[in-house]
DNA sequence: CGATAGGATGTAACCGCTTACATTTAATCG
DNA sequence: CGATTAAATGTAAGCGGTTACATCCTATCG
């Protein structure tokens, strides 16, 4: 492996020279660059990228924390954020927290230890309090999914509360009435909010809120069943059921399926994510969309933004979540 | 941030001994262990990453390349490389090829440019010849699904030829004669070991291949449904289809119930992968599972194994797919 | 009790680049 | 044509560690 110094002498001429070339940096003669750019083809050198870094205390790379590296969500979240990053040449680093506080701690101070320019994070356990002490902190850190005050402008999110609102108002404009609701677990704000809004929408229809009617689950399939087992034999009646997202929408509509129910003539069913195995299920699901790419690329924006002076980039904070539309959900 | 200087000053030791501690190598007092701990605890002190990089000769960071980041097969496959990476104190970097060759060469050469310690690499367009000549560059390189005789050992592959032929089976089993064969694109390997899996069933079996039968698919579901309309257009007769992956069978059967079909007493139907989302198709769809995980976590211990000398770890190369049996196979 | 071996610690070179500043070279002008 | 100035290039000091080697203790032993 080549280094610069021996490009320096083929060429003749000194290593600042050569960085100057390297980086188009400062002024050099069309005729050394010329001599430079030879040596350089010659040596077949190509700069080592950890002696850049720490001279120019610049890794050129980022980390990003996502509570898992599969599944469909978050599977789009990260193709989008490593290509936004990747074309404007920065490292990937990835971890995954499994909602795990501990572990979630362990990788961002995994990736903290990684001279990481900046951090993209999608935490689901760890204090918000914590968050803003790292954020404090020497590396930028912005937050995907999630909103504290203290660092709004590092925040990109999804206003779930608006997305619970707009599921549900689809099945109230649909002339249902009496709808049930499976809820991801209480304790994640995404579930609280969705869940907030779902309530809104019934109160603005003059419909009260059964507590009977809302079950919560875990956000995961298994979760979606238990949950509409529970609501079926309630006792209760009911003739859509909001999901929290669509894992828990596809288990439901299993169990619904086996107690001889059809989708949608006897129960109209929407999930939540729009997540892409939704078209394989049958009836296919009706859900919310989420721009999950997008605000993958917004979050890798705001890094190339604030950490590495793309300052002609726009940036948009919240996303409104939108209803799709499927064969799921039908008129009363 | 404090430096290693710092921390020897406040110790009152050489940085030498500091480095001792920090890396337990060496012989250390412990009482000047304790003096050390005592002033890095003081000082916060984390050591700067690229400078250890630089002066070690070594990122800790292996370069990860893969067609997709999304989608069942690769997020498992991702997945379970960073999990054991990361528990091992490694960092991952990861790239998408898009299945496109000077994509994927691109990416290819920004991790070697990346100073990587390992690279872990499915690519899908890039030619043998080129990934025999980077492994034998400088770092070491793990070819994940694919087969180079030149670099056997660095190879961690599934059987496609099995795979094919066990799928096939299944259906010959049980009582089935007239097949039908939708590939992906017979210019992949992966397809064309499967095919000829497919082929080597039949014979085997006595039964004559019909290449009017096989249909050159693109490894999605439109091409899935494009086959089976084909197919069902085409006058043959056939009682099953062996489909090269779950995407494909999933589009297979949406055409096949749009023609009136029912699955799987009109027609059997298996997939390939055993990709998670075969257990929200109706009926479940039979498919070849590949040991996905397992596959990501050899090629990661195989990095550990020849770059980290952790070299008490067993190695497997090949995998062997196996049939997982559903609901959308029945017997003739 | 002095020589000595071996363990503990220190010294300094080096990893390969960036960059502020010094120096040289070339261009401009009275 | 020499002085002035700007442009091009060179010099060298870091960046923050690792590590081979030198040096200094200290316990052991004849």
């Amino acid at each position: 492996m080549a280094t610069i110094y021996e490009v320096a002498a083929l060429a003749g001429v000194s290593l600042a020279t050569v960085s100057r070339v390297m980086n188009n940096s400062g002024k050099v003669t069309e005729k050394t660059r010329q001599k430079v750019l030879s040596a350089i083809k010659v040596l077949d050198y190509t700069p080592n990228s950890m002696a850049q870094s720490l001279a120019s205390r610049r890794s050129n790379s980022v980390g990003v924390l996502i509570p898992e590296l599969y599944g469909p969500y978050f599977g789009a979240l990260l193709s989008s954020i490593e290509n936004e990053l990747r074309d404007a040449g920065k490292r990937v680093i990835v971890t995954a927290g499994h909602s795990d506080k501990a572990r979630e701690k362990d990788c961002i101070e995994f990736l903290l230890g990684s001279s990481c320019d900046a951090l993209i994070l999608h935490v689901h356990a760890v204090s918000p309090d914590y968050l803003i002490k790292i954020s404090q902190g020497p590396v930028p850190v912005i937050l995907l999914n999630g909103f504290i005050a203290e660092m709004a402008d590092k925040c990109i999110n999804v206003d779930n509360e608006h997305g619970g609102y707009v599921a549900t108002q689809s099945l109230l404009d649909r002339g249902h009435r009496d709808l049930a609701y499976i809820s991801g677990p209480v304790w994640k704000t995404d579930s609280f909010k969705r869940l907030a809004g779902h309530q809104r929408a019934l109160k603005e229809a003059g419909l009260e809120v059964d507590r009977r009617l809302i079950i919560e689950g875990d956000f995961e399939e298994a979760g979606g069943q238990a949950a509409m087992t529970q609501l079926l034999t309630l006792g209760v009646a009911f003739t859509g059921v909001v999901c929290a997202n669509d894992e828990m929408a596809a288990g439901a509509m299993e169990v619904a399926r086996e107690h001889g129910l059809t989708i949608p003539d006897d129960v109209s069913i929407i999930g939540y994510d729009d997540v892409y195995f939704t078209r394989y299920l049958n009836p296919k699901l009706s859900s919310i969309g989420v721009h999950t790419s997008e605000m993958g690329r917004m979050a890798a924006r705001c890094v190339l933004k604030n950490t590495y002076e793309q300052t002609d980039l726009e940036i948009q904070n919240t996303f409104k979540p939108h209803l799709v539309l499927r064969e799921s959900v039908n008129s009363r």
